[in-house]
RNA sequence: GGACUCGUGGCGCAGUUGGUUUAGCGCGCCUGCCUGUCACGCAGGAGGUCGCGGGUUCAAGUCCCGUCGGGUCCGCCA
């Protein structure tokens, strides 16, 4: 299709239609791209006189002659000597030069120029790549003509065109609510609605492209590293622990409930204890909890299993899988092994389990340091068990009073009380609180944080959750802030070593870390009885640029390790019956030893794609309210309907 | 469940302490002109229940209450 000369048929959208009177430019846009039509009455009237009617967003197929575009309007008539300068490293003469910005300074040559020998001694093409400009140069009866090039340098297609001798408008379009391009300027309500006009744009085929290529990639790798894909049930059971079930009546069992799987995780154990040996799903999960911008009610895990596995073993094949999906369809070169970084000391470092390493920043701990100040607000969160920590921002003594007064709001947002402060100068230290602390307390400070002349130190004291939270949100916050992330960078990074159990404070009891059915180390499995808040389990994260893109564990696979559980976690033995009865059952029929992984789609699409919404890699995302904009679900149904389900709804409609 | 924020022609926005514009601007749209544009250009034109409901007031796009919808976040969720 680019051999100028040959014929051409072409079906898309019209993107724009440029009228001058005798001559009509269409730029048609199809999945691959954009290309210049060109109705022209001298090639074929009829054609451009239908031409005249076609619109933004018709449905045109056209055939006719691609061509390298002419040259344009002729500009400056040069001396043919100037031929020896249009050489391929493109270094023009100022004399040469002067001949452009003589005529008008629209037409200066920045220094940005390439060459294009097209008929080597008769036709060049001269780009400004700068400019977005380009010049045919042609030697014409023994001078030098320079023309303004019509060739688009913005365009994969700009140096041809197709010129039409036959239109058929496939079908017209009401004008679209917004233009069907990149870099647009509309709210996200309104793309929703009209979703069928925003995937046409060339960043949004770009992503369906990119997430159909990761999805496959994914197969290909899981396929070939032996596992087997297996459908398991949409409608399954509703279970106790977890989120909240998306639920769905039965007809056929009046009062009774399906759940729509927050993962396959019972089944996927259940393919194991079956001799599946390695399975693999592009799972659709679903998980009734408010959103996020990284949270959907319903998304795609490539949820995985392996039985006769531990910890390396799954690793190593997720490694292999996120290097495949990330180079071959995100184009992203990855090093493999990944990092690995134990729980703790994430926390310590970093205030979460899932930090963003791509900048320092990182918390440090001055509970020691400050034990003996004058500042109350320090000793007395000290006093109460709590930790005093803190970070030092780049710069940061530059910050104004309504600056840090706005970060005190933000930190206040995760339950921090205040937002203590030193300006570090090469002279002094500068606070309201400076008078609280010893020359050595600030010293210290400064030592460890690696504050330098020029920063800020942000001090929170509180419980350790609290302070977790604050510094870890702020080291963040102010890191998008000040641009100390590098966005080409991807930091992969396992998150290992987590407790089995966290102590719910609320309900005064364990809760499990991950899921109940989560194994122990071999070394802490002991402590269970005695000290079961010791007890490490065996779950791991995948951790990349501040996002857990993927989460898993090694499993249980005793059925009175799996009870034990069970009874630790106050679930009675009836309730195990009717939710797992089945489960601790199969338990006990010869269950190897498995362990998986569950990889999230979505939010490494959303990498790949360097989005920060989930939304813009989901063909059809809900709103924030769970609603879909472009179908209007959900919505009421008819009594009838709710009669054959023996529901009764409870509210007015 | 809660906090913040947005809602004004098709789209993006402006609209001062409530009254002076006839609610503006840019893009888009329509008509006409234009043979090399690619953000084409030029001339003219159409298009608004100011999300919805209620209230305060002589007077509400503007103030108050409620409600619906978009977004970010806390709780929630792994």
């Amino acid at each position: 299709m680019r051999d100028a000369g040959s014929t051409t048929q072409l079906n898309g959208w019209v993107r724009r239609r440029r009228d001058h009177g005798g001559v009509i430019f269409v730029d048609l846009r199809d999945r691959t791209g954009i290309t210049q039509v060109v109705f022209d009455p001298q090639i074929d009237e009829k054609a451009h006189a239908l031409a005249d009617s076609v619109r933004s967003e018709y449905v045109l197929n056209v055939s006719g002659t691609v061509r390298e575009r002419a040259p344009g309007e002729i500009l400056i008539n040069a001396d043919a000597t100037f031929q020896d300068e249009l050489t391929d490293d493109a270094t023009l003469s100022a004399e040469f030069r002067s001949l452009f910005s003589e005529l008008d300074t629209k037409y200066t040559l920045s220094d940005k120029i390439n060459i294009n020998i097209r008929e080597h001694g008769k036709h060049w093409l001269l780009t400004d790549i700068e400019n977005n400009r380009t010049y045919d140069i042609l030697c014409e009866d023994n001078a030098l003509n320079i023309y303004q090039g019509t060739v688009n340098p913005e365009l994969a297609t700009g140096e041809i065109e197709v010129a039409v001798d036959t239109l058929h408008i496939l079908n017209t379009a009401k004008t679209p609510p917004f233009p069907v391009e990149d870099d647009i300027d509309v709210s996200e309500d309104i793309r929703m609605k009209y979703r069928f006009i925003d995937l046409r744009r060339p960043e949004m085929q770009k992503t369906l492209e990119m997430r159909h290529k990761a999805a496959l990639t994914a197969r290909n790798y899981m396929n070939e590293h032996g596992f087997l894909e297996i459908e398991t049930p949409i409608l399954m059971n509703s279970t106790p622990e977890g989120a909240r079930d998306v639920l769905v009546p039965s007809r056929l069992n009046p009062a009774k409930f399906y759940a729509l799987p927050q993962s396959p995780q019972q089944f996927k154990q259940i393919l194991m204890m079956s001799g599946v040996d390695r399975y693999f799903q592009i799972a659709r999960c679903f998980r009734d909890e408010d959103t996020r911008a990284d949270r959907q009610l319903e998304f795609t895990q490539l949820d995985i299993e392996m039985s006769f596995a531990g910890v390396d073993d799954v690793f190593d094949v997720t490694e292999g899988l996120m290097k495949s999906i990330f180079e071959l369809a995100g184009e992203i070169p990855v090093q493999i092994p990944f990092l690995r970084l134990p729980y703790h000391e994430s926390m310590a470092r970093f205030g979460n389990d899932k930090p963003d390493t791509r900048f320092g920043m990182e918390l440090t701990d001055l509970s020691d340091v400050m034990a003996d100040c004058d500042f109350q607000v320090f000793t007395n969160a000290l006093g109460a068990g709590g930790q005093v920590k803190a970070i030092a921002v780049p710069g940061g003594a530059d910050f104004s009073r309504k600056d840090i007064e706005d970060l005190t709001d933000f930190v206040a947002t995760y339950r921090a009380k205040g937002l203590a402060w030193v300006k570090v100068t090469s002279e002094e230290f500068s606070s309201g609180i400076v008078k609280f602390f010893k020359a050595e307390h600030l010293e210290t400070a400064q030592e460890k944080t690696g504050a330098k002349p020029g920063d800020i130190m942000f001090f929170v004291a509180d419980r350790p959750k609290v302070v977790a939270d604050a510094l870890g949100y702020l080291r963040l916050h102010l890191g998008k802030k000040l641009n100390l992330i590098d966005e080409t960078q991807y930091n992969f990074l396992w998150i290992v070593d987590y407790p089995l159990f966290e102590w719910n404070e609320d309900q005064n009891r364990f809760e499990p870390f991950h899921h109940l059915f989560t194994g122990a180390t071999e070394n802490t499995l002991h402590l269970l009885d005695t000290e079961p808040g010791k007890v490490q389990g065996q779950h791991y994260d995948l951790v990349c640029n501040g996002y857990e893109i993927c989460s898993g564990s090694v499993r249980i696979h005793q059925w009175d390790v799996q009870q034990k559980i069970f009874d630790l976690l106050n679930i009675s033995a009836e309730e195990v019956k009717n939710r797992f009865g089945y489960f601790i059952d199969a338990l006990e029929y010869g269950t190897p030893p498995h362990a998986g992984i569950a990889p999230g789609l979505d939010r490494i699409v959303m990498l790949m794609r360097n989005e920060e919404n989930i939304r813009e890699v989901i063909a059809f995302p809900k709103s924030q309210q769970g609603q879909c904009l472009l179908t209007n679900a959900p919505s009421t149904v008819t009594e009838e309907q709710l009669e054959e389900l023996s529901i009764r709804v409870d509210v007015d409609t």
